[in-house]
RNA sequence: CGGAGAGUAGCGCAGCCUGGUUAGCGCGCAGCGUUCGGGACGCUGAGGUCGCCGGUUCGAAUCCGGCCUCUCCGACCA
């Protein structure tokens, strides 16, 4: 008897909408009983959302198996000296749950593992006979989240797969990205997960070339750019697009005209009758290098991920502080320019063609009109630095380019060598050359997997399990679990389904049938088989799909169940 | 961290402004009975340090101060 009755399992679910849930997914996770809170960002997974959890791990599991990883598991405990030495230990910052042991050395919860894989591949990896090698491990990961959100989707606690490659050339690491890639889509895939793969930044992980996997969904966090004509996708933070086209106007002289209080964008449009386009931003950025300043035009926003990207440095950021503003510029914020600064300038390339230009005075209370790029003032770097917006021309072939929000379920990244070089991590080359081992790192958020597998697969009245995370594919309905009759023959039909394979649920709690319904209805497994005196009278019992509704009706013998059962759900493996 | 809001029974909420017997309602929960095909009905009952600490007051869920937690928006983020 190896099916499960409702009335000797924990599967609370609710009637009420829970108010601390936004998002359906959230909401349906809750109300079905699949998890429960404990604190902000850290859930309790139920016997029932833990074993569609598993189903997702189990998928993925496969299919890294599938590629040649190898299966391990590091600690999550991770000593602070260890980090220390990559950086990340500040890098990371506040994002890291830091602890002391009772000795007073520091320990990390383990936000990633490239330290302590590198580390042992440091040790273990001599030779460029070790390699190609590939090593994963799915287990918790902790993030100390400014704002945990959204339940499962931004946790503090969550369950991710990451992987790690090791290679002795870029060619064999562009191999086992590529192996990744397509793991990636075949898991997202047999998960229900439309999706798209999108050429994504790199952030704190280093590196140079990524790509993220969004889960199509409105309530998602990322946004992401998509041109249908040639297939190119991008994180929006790093969308290509054409520069706009230049305003139209004709070059001038150079002037410097009074425009008190007028700080700006919209105030300098009021003031001087020009258009946003006609605008230079001036933004102050440090880094190690020093100041820069950075330009870009009044219409178009300054994307802030492509700027670091093309720096290359992680200590740059945005000047904020007024007093700093002024000591570099000698101007307070709304009459910053480039005429005059004697730091580096990088513009974005829309700066480029404006005929004649509003930009900051660089003293307070004026801006100078008429000015030029290259006449009235250096840019040493033009570059793609503005945000990609829907419409925009898309920067592989022009076409417009949409955008859309996703959720982001997994990312692949090449890394190279920064974690190599930091610890050491080098092998002998054919030529009995040290070289430092290049490596790649593959993560999936599986617990968030699930969340979006919900926000893209439920309706009003609850969640629709793709059949291949089900965690049951069939729950019989008992109408009146009180009559022998009933019970005996809902018994027999779940032995029946279940020695054919298929993992059900029998309802045989003591409620009214409409509750039955409602509640198979949330919990959204597949097929719904309803024992009830209605078709008994016929000598047949009820099934219903949970996905379209289809309804059916089979002779109540366990033959015949098992073979329409069957027959419903072949319709799921689409 | 900035802005906004909220903490009263397992869940959803009222009460607070205007302090005053035993702190309410709906759902849920337990027992009994009646019901039994799309979230039934009746009766009885259990369940609350009113987030915490301090203050004001004869008296505090209610007023004042501090703290904590949670949610939302923003900044941030593999």
């Amino acid at each position: 008897m190896a099916y499960v009755r409702w009335t000797r399992y924990l599967l609370p679910t609710w009637k009420e909408e829970p108010a601390e849930a936004e998002i359906p997914s959230h909401r349906l996770m809750l109300r079905a009983g699949l998890i429960r809170r404990v604190a902000s960002g850290i859930y309790e997974f139920l016997p029932f959302g833990y074993r569609a959890l598993r189903k997702v791990e189990r998928i993925v599991r496969e299919e890294m198996d599938a590629i040649g990883a190898l299966e391990m598991k590091l600690p999550v405990l991770q000593p602070e000296e260890l980090w220390r030495r990559t950086g990340r230990w500040e890098d990371f910052g506040p994002e890291m749950f830091k602890l002391t042991d009772r000795k007073g050395q520091g320990f990390a919860l383990g936000p990633t593992h490239e330290e302590i894989i590198t580390e042992l591949a440091a040790r273990e990896i001599r030779s460029w006979r070790d390699m190609p090698l590939t090593l994963y491990q799915i287990g918790e990961k902790y993030r100390d989240e400014i704002r945990p959100r959204f339940g499962v989707m931004r946790a503090r606690e969550f369950l991710m797969k990451d992987a790690y490659s090791f290679h002795g050339s870029w060619d064999s690491l562009e191999e086992t990205y590529r192996d990744m890639y397509t793991a990636y889509s075949r898991t997202f895939t047999r998960c229900g997960l439309v999706f798209v793969a999108v050429e994504a930044p790199t952030g704190v992980m280093g590196g140079d070339v990524s790509h993220e996997f969004m889960a199509v969904a409105d309530t998602g966090e990322d946004e992401i750019a998509l041109c249908s004509a040639c297939g190119y996708a991008a994180n929006r933070q790093v969308a290509h697009t054409e520069p706009p086209d230049p305003p139209p106007g004709e070059e001038r002289p150079l002037e410097l005209v009074a425009t008190p209080g007028v700080r700006t964008v919209e105030e300098l449009v009021e003031f001087l009758g020009v258009s946003p386009a006609q605008i230079v931003k001036t933004f102050l950025y440090v880094g190690r290098d020093g100041a820069l300043a950075v330009l870009v035009r009044g219409d178009q926003e300054l994307e802030e991920t492509k700027l670091l990207q093309a720096a290359g440095d992680p200590t740059l950021r945005r000047v904020d502080d007024p007093g700093e503003a002024e000591r570099i510029s000698g101007a307070p914020f709304g009459f910053l320019g480039p005429i005059g600064l004697g730091i580096p300038v990088w513009a974005d390339e829309s700066v480029r063609d404006i005929p004649a230009a509003v930009v900051g005075g660089n003293r307070e209370g004026y801006h100078y009109v008429g000015a030029r790029a290259g006449r009235d003032f250096r840019v040493d770097r033009y570059l793609d630095i503005h945000r990609a917006r829907e419409g925009d021309p898309c920067g592989r072939c022009g076409s417009p380019l949409r955008i859309r929000r996703g959720i982001e379920v997994g990312q692949i990244f090449q890394l190279g060598t920064k974690y190599s070089e930091a610890l050491g991590a080098t092998f002998l080359d054919r030529d009995g050359e040290e070289r430092p081992i290049i490596m790649g790192c593959y993560g999936i958020g599986v617990s968030r997997i699930l969340g979006a597998v919900i926000e893209q697969h439920h309706d009003e009245a609850g969640i629709i399990w793709p059949l291949e995370i089900a965690p049951f594919q069939v729950v019989i309905a008992v109408l009146r679990p009180d009559v022998p009759e009933q019970m005996e023959l809902a018994e027999r039909l779940a032995s029946a389904l279940d020695r054919a394979g298929l993992e059900v649920l029998l309802d045989d709690r003591d409620r009214s049938p409409g509750e039955k319904f409602h509640d198979a209805k949330l919990i959204g497994i597949p097929v719904l088989l309803v024992v009830g005196p209605r078709a008994l009278q016929r000598g047949e019992v009820e099934a219903e799909r949970r996905r379209d509704g289809a309804k059916a009706s089979f002779p109540a013998a366990e033959d015949a169940v098992v073979r329409g059962v069957r027959e419903l759900l072949r319709a799921e493996l689409i």
